[in-house]
DNA sequence: CTGGGGACGGGGCCC
DNA sequence: AGGGCCCCGTCCCCA
């Protein structure tokens, strides 16, 4: 425990440092000791404080310093098994009544279908047959997991646990059912068989994915300059990278869009970032029309990231003004210093006009 | 930069 | 509650 702690100091977590003093019995010289009345509020506390507002996606467990201090909550928790006894359902405000509980599911509606923990309400029959099973909260990145037992197996993904090793070429997973599938590879098993062509897959998913490519679809559209893609993670590939420049900020991840769309509407923030291009499109329109050899239109192939860059920083207007003898109804400076608000009334008034 | 395969983690349903 | 199975979305890697 004593290695622990000169761990936890050398690596500046305070919180695991704090813990293993108050295992070996030290008062330390954290204040905080005495913030933490009970065991739970100790974890909790633990957790909020082990993991960093500002969270970066790290790829490789190992490398994460949720994995490393995960692996120190894990010890000093005596295992990973700990994590379903100590870490209770989410809507866990001690004043939580039973019904709120009900209520603060992620589906926000009653269950129902039972629980033995909640009195197996009566269900309501309607929906789904076996809706809800309790919420849980992952004491390390605070993510809600559903579904009953499924809060182990997210843990896995934080202490870097792979208990299920396959026998063949001894690779390790986090989960049997990835093992099951990965044993395939062994025994050549490929029960996804493309109905068009020879190919065979490993995963459902894989034929879907294959299955676009004899249909030819590509439903999934760059809205900047409309290469279209079989595949939606392809456009996101695509609209990351340079090839297509976003003025706003990045599509956010399902179910943290903070403009409140709902998940899987990719087609609302793609209209959003068209409508940049339209509203800069626009902009340039106003200071005398389409540039010599750049289209405006958004429908073509075009320098977007040149046009972009012109629309909103200005040298464009400025030419523009030059050229038109400073007649513009837009200076460049209204340009230049416009506002995301502006910015938003422009993709919607351009919205409008484009419908 | 794109196409394609595979890996990984989460959720739903069921036992 | 725990776990199996399946599907899905996303990411990574390689050609």
């Amino acid at each position: 425990m004593r290695e622990v702690l000169k761990g936890a100091q050398l690596l500046g977590i305070q919180c695991v440092a704090d813990a293993c003093r108050d295992i070996l019995g030290e008062t330390g010289d954290n204040p905080t000791n005495q913030q933490l009345p009970s065991r739970r509020k100790q974890d909790r506390c633990y957790v909020t404080r082990a993991v960093s507002p500002v969270r970066p996606v790290w790829r490789s467990p190992e490398d994460t310093p949720e994995y490393t201090r995960a692996s120190h909550l894990g010890r000093l928790m005596n295992g990973s098994s700990h994590w379903s006894q100590e870490f209770t359902p989410i809507p866990h405000r001690p004043e939580d009544t039973p019904s709120e509980e009900e209520e603060s599911g992620a589906q926000g509606r009653a269950t129902p279908h039972h629980s033995q923990s909640q009195g197996g309400g009566a269900s309501a029959g309607s929906g789904r047959k076996r809706k809800s099973q309790t919420p849980q909260q992952c004491p390390v990145c605070q993510k809600i997991i559903h579904g009953a037992g499924k809060l182990p197996r997210h843990m896995r993904t934080h202490t870097g646990e792979k208990p299920f090793q396959c026998s063949a070429c001894g690779v390790r997973f986090t989960r049997n059912d990835k093992l099951k599938i990965h044993m395939r590879k062994h025994t050549g098993e490929r029960p996804y068989p493309c109905p068009s062509c020879p190919a065979r897959f490993l995963h459902s998913y894989d034929l879907k994915n294959h299955l676009s490519l004899h249909s030819g679809d590509r439903p999934f559209e760059c809205p900047l300059c409309h290469k279209a893609f079989a595949r939606e993670d392809h456009l996101q590939r695509h609209r990351k990278g340079h090839s297509c420049l976003e003025l706003r900020t990045r599509r956010p991840r399902r179910g943290t869009d903070p403009r409140g769309s709902p998940p899987s509407e990719s087609f609302g923030q793609q209209h959003l970032d068209h409508m940049s291009v339209a509203a800069a499109a626009q902009l340039l329109e106003g200071h005398g029309g389409p540039m010599q050899g750049v289209p405006l239109l958004t429908g073509a192939r075009m320098p977007y990231p040149e046009l972009l860059w012109r629309a909103v920083v200005g040298p464009v207007g400025k030419a523009l003004d030059k050229a038109e003898g400073g007649s513009s109804p837009h200076g460049s400076a209204s340009v230049t210093h416009r506002t995301w608000e502006e910015e938003d009334e422009e993709q919607e008034a351009a919205g409008e006009e484009e419908e």
